[in-house]
RNA sequence: GCGGAUGUGGCGGAAUUGGUAGACGCGCUAGACUUAGGAUCUAGUACCGAAUAAGGUGUGGGGGUUCGAGUCCCUUCAUCCGUACCA
């Protein structure tokens, strides 16, 4: 008998598939049912893979086999997001091109993909980086360019038909999604204009246009920053401190679609809760713009906008962004140092800042009144800083009674509170938030329910002429552009106007220059300034920025479809045939960036006639976390000092992750822990038992936590097989887990013992010599084939797994086993551990491979019960089981229950009421 | 605050429509084989019941619906994730 050599047959085997690789044909050749399969665009992080990322890949790796077993056309492909910021940061400091880092790990990446036998299509592996991939990044840029929304059709259209209008009719009648201070002109003013003017007026209503915007901007990264990429006031990236900065960026209109990916979130099969997320981000929320006339003031009006106008009649103040330009106007009428103080302040302070500070108390009066619509009443202005200059518009009328955060300001300044709805909560507990009740204090509106209110008043503001009813998102239009090298460029080059242009499709792609420096240069502009000829012939500059790491991964899955194509970015008729990805799979954490973007690049696609789907991604799955324990030292605060584990409460300490390894039963070693960086060599300790005892934390790995575990280390030990099977079998895919090393001996053994069991068998006599099976074999192998089939087509891959090691467990206790019986085992594991059912399945038919046979199916004739043990229940607690035949009437059941003896014994002196006989279920007297 | 998810043995976790709670695996206990074992095999393993008995208790807590609840309803607590002055 050979011994289990799992290193040398997945070596072997790996080399097989690498040459088989296109060579199998699918079992039936012609149109087959397609099913695309996708796991998450990895970035190939310098660190390798760990075994957490190895869940989501395993489990897509499964569903690519057993749809293949079945004769599907199965896409299951992987590409890498190699444009990113961690590259071009090690760039900085050892000044290698990031295409070299990104190469070098691109090829670890693979290694350790085969390494776990994952079964992609290679002939389609994409990278983000290369000019041929990225020339279709450059091309969506140039129709995202040249195009604009038109609300009217909800739709967007090519620029041409925007430029059609404009000469026909200006813009005045134009419901199309633009900036909001775009200016109006009619179409004798257009014709009039410059070609220069012209392109000015248009740049305000395209998808991807140049604004003046805050930005999160990352001194430490030298870059502008996504919403989503900043945590708690740091970047995700690196965690260095994020401030706000008004700098000149492209962005992309993607609120203009916030009510299509909105809507049409609702179909789709995604977990709840990113649903959820994306639906909190998006934002949507519907209310009044109210227009306020300045006091004093002929044509100045403050608009605010508000979810509640049914209590107009409760307003007692107005609230300003400190960014208002009413602000600064007032700012400079009256010169008042407090004003011009706090609005430097508030400009100054950093969102993080700007939230802990503030707690609704500070703000500044302006000297300055509206009149209320209805009433006539002055209501003074004030500024503050918990009214953001980015959300509706900027201001906000200050309703106490019912908003809790415009109560807490007039509390502060002692400004007046004005109930306008009825409740039995006294004036000094707060808001009164609720919607409902009836209307008070409120002229036209008395008597009426909140609902009713809230329709009456948007008529007669609208009658009026001071309010119009809208929807806002809160969701911004993102940031296109990055201060960065590694990324891809913008085909966008300026002329002597100051105005951006497009490069001519054919003139795509525009490769990324090389540089000798990745910093930004004396002036602050982005590296690109130190390429040489960044210009079109003509000698117009390019621009400088580059697109950020999300561009790439916003179509890919479109790609992968078509990857080699170099006329179109993806073939049509390939497209109608992949349609959709069926399968999605990755983190959570991608909720509100990449999932939402792609979903809006789609749609552009959509409505310019490129693709026929409107949403990516029909199914999506988060896999969870595999978390493991990281070591913490107490470090006493501003001191090279660390206190024991049970000691550090009377310290103010900072926990300090620490190598796993370093740690042994919680106990610290020392020395390792000197060696390990040059400012803990002189560090002290306070112990106790004369012994350093660490924390621990059950968390996410990652590799600034020092508590990743490498799968190849693992591999080496327990074999590929080993660690799928494992990291299947841990629990449910959707839910994090710890990692547990003790607990992949269950699977090795596992593989051992089917090992030695197929092998120590002579397959070509043992058939011959009992081709009977047993009933229980029989019956056994069809329920778990049922149960696998169904365990995989839910992902429920760790009952799949028990219910062939059950499966397995009855076949290792017979004498003697039909061959077809262990090759339905084989086939059936195949998908879990492909090495060794590959070897398996060789040996049993000669050479044979197992890939494309078709998956067992069962028969439910002989998962019939002919008999069922029932369970006898006297008032729901079980007493005893008894065995009856299927075909048993109930009132024969039910005389030979009564008739037991251990029924009886329970019985004794009571009477039955009602016997509940469930067929195949159970039996429950009630007394 | 708001939104979402999860609470079952020593541990990871099973349990179609409500119907034998704890499958499968880890760990542990005992035994067998062995020079040895961190290899392998056999048996046991929710808890209380001193105990392999009878019996009882048990799916975060409390209440409810039901012949019957881990599963459905109400309520409450804890943990995790996301989000945060969004008017």
């Amino acid at each position: 008998m050979r011994p289990y050599n799992f290193t040398s047959i997945e070596e072997k085997w790996q080399k097989i598939w690498k040459k088989q690789k296109g060579s199998i044909p699918h079992a039936s050749p012609q149109q087959p049912p397609k099913y695309y399969l996708l796991n998450m665009f990895p970035y190939p992080s310098g660190s390798g893979l760990h075994v957490g990322h190895h869940t989501g890949y395993v489990a897509s790796d499964i569903l690519a086999r057993y749809y293949r077993h079945q004769g599907y056309q199965v896409m299951n492909p992987m590409g890498f997001d190699a444009f990113g910021l961690p590259a071009e940061q090690y760039a900085i400091q050892t000044g290698r091109h990031p295409a070299i880092t990104t190469g070098i790990n691109i090829a670890r990446y693979r290694e350790q993909f085969d390494q776990i036998g994952l079964d992609f299509d290679w002939d389609k592996q994409i990278d983000t980086s290369d000019p041929a991939y990225y020339k279709w990044t450059q091309w969506i840029f140039l129709q995202l360019f040249n195009a604009w929304y038109n609300h009217t059709t909800e739709k967007a259209e090519p620029i041409a038909t925007l430029i059609e209008r404009f000469t026909h009719q200006g813009n005045h009648t134009i419901n199309a999604a633009c900036d909001e201070d775009t200016p109006l002109f009619s179409a004798e003013e257009w014709k009039r204009f410059s070609p220069s003017e012209q392109q000015a007026n248009l740049l305000p209503y395209r998808l991807a246009y140049l604004k003046y915007s805050t930005v999160n901007w990352c001194e430490a990264l030298g870059t502008v920053l996504a919403n989503e990429e900043v945590k708690n006031g740091c970047s995700e990236v690196g965690g260095y401190p994020v401030t706000r900065k008004k700098m000149k960026q492209w962005s992309l209109r993607m609120t203009a679609y916030a009510g299509r990916l909105l809507a049409d979130l609702n179909p789709l099969d995604w977990p709840l809760s990113t649903k959820e997320m994306q639906k909190n981000w998006i934002g949507r929320s519907e209310g009044v713009e109210i227009t306020f006339k300045v006091q004093g003031s002929s044509d100045q009006t403050i608009k605010v906008f508000t979810t509640r106008p049914e209590t107009i009649f409760g307003v007692c103040f107005m609230v300003l962004a400190p960014e208002h330009p009413f602000a600064s106007f007032m700012a400079a009428q009256t010169a008042n140092p407090m004003l011009i103080d706090y609005i430097e302040k508030t400009k100054n302070q950093t969102d993080r800042n700007r939230l802990i500070e503030a707690t609704g108390c500070s703000g500044v009066f302006l000297d300055a009144y509206v009149m209320h619509p209805f009433t006539g009443v002055p209501l003074p202005i004030w500024i503050a800083d918990y009214v953001l200059p980015d959300y509706g518009t900027g201001a906000i009328m200050g309703v106490p009674a019912h908003d809790n955060r415009d109560y807490t300001f007039a509390q502060a300044f002692k400004l007046p509170v004005m109930a306008v709805i009825e409740s039995n909560k006294p004036p000094e507990a707060g808001a009164y938030e609720a919607q409902e009740g009836i209307m008070i204090n409120s002229s036209l509106l008395n008597g009426l329910s909140v609902p009713m209110a809230f329709e009456r008043i948007i008529q007669e503001l609208t009658q009026k002429g001071i309010g119009n009813y809208r929807v806002r998102y809160k969701v911004r239009d993102p940031i296109f552009s990055r201060q960065r090298y590694w990324g891809e460029p913008f085909p966008i080059y300026y002329k002597e106007d100051g105005l951006p242009y497009a490069l001519a499709e054919d003139q795509l792609p525009l490769v990324l220059p090389a540089v000798n420096n990745y910093k930004p240069n004396q002036f602050g502009e982005p590296p690109l300034s130190h390429a040489l000829d960044w210009a079109t012939p003509a000698g117009y500059p390019f621009e400088l920025t580059t697109m950020p790491g999300w561009a790439g991964s916003s179509w890919y899955f479109l790609r992968y479809m078509d990857p080699h194509n170099t006329h179109a970015l993806v073939d049509k008729k390939q497209a109608a045939y992949w349609n959709q990805v069926d399968f999605y799979i990755g983190g959570s954490e991608h909720a509100t960036g990449h999932l939402l973007y792609a979903r809006f690049w789609t749609k552009v696609l959509y409505d310019l006639g490129h693709i026929d789907i409107e949403e990516p991604f029909l199914k999506l799955f988060h896999q969870g976390m595999i978390l493991s324990f990281s070591a913490l030292a107490y470090r006493i605060k501003d001191k090279n000092e660390f206190v024991s584990f049970n000691l550090k409460e009377g310290y103010d300490v900072v926990a300090i992750h620490l190598p796993t390894t370093f740690v042994q039963k919680n106990v610290l070693d020392i020395e390792a822990f000197k060696n390990w960086r040059p400012e803990f060599a002189e560090a002290t300790f306070i112990l106790e038992n004369g012994q350093y005892l660490c924390g621990s934390k059950l968390e996410k790995m990652s590799k600034s936590k020092h508590n990743v575990v490498n799968p190849d280390t693992v591999i080496a030990q327990h074999g590929a097989d080993a660690l799928r099977l494992y990291l299947m079998f841990l629990g449910p895919l959707e839910e994090s887990k710890p990692w547990d090393l003790s607990g992949i001996e269950g699977t090795s053994r596992f593989l051992h013992k089917v090992w030695r069991f197929v092998e120590e068998r002579d397959w070509a006599t043992t058939a011959d010599a009992s081709a009977d099976t047993s009933e229980d074999v029989t019956k056994i192998m069809h329920q778990t084939i049922k149960k696998v089939r169904g365990a995989i087509e839910s992902c429920s891959f760790n009952t799949a797994i028990s219910s062939l090691m059950i499966f397995f467990n009855k076949l290792s206790v017979q004498e003697r086993v039909e061959k077809m019986v262990i090759e339905n085992f084989i086939l059936l594991l195949e998908p879990f551990a492909p090495y060794i059912a590959a070897e398996l399945w060789e040996r049993i038919y000669n050479g044979e491979h197992i890939k494309t046979v078709a998956f067992p199916t069962w028969d439910e004739a002989y998962l019939m019960e002919t008999s069922y043990l029932y369970p006898v229940a006297i008032n729901g607690k079980l007493r005893t089981k008894l065995m009856f035949d299927g075909d048993t009437p109930d009132t024969i059941i039910e005389k030979e229950v009564l008739a037991n003896e251990i029924i009886k014994k329970w019985l004794s002196g009571q009477k039955v009421k009602k016997v509940v006989i469930v067929r195949n279920k159970m039996i429950n007297m009630v007394t």
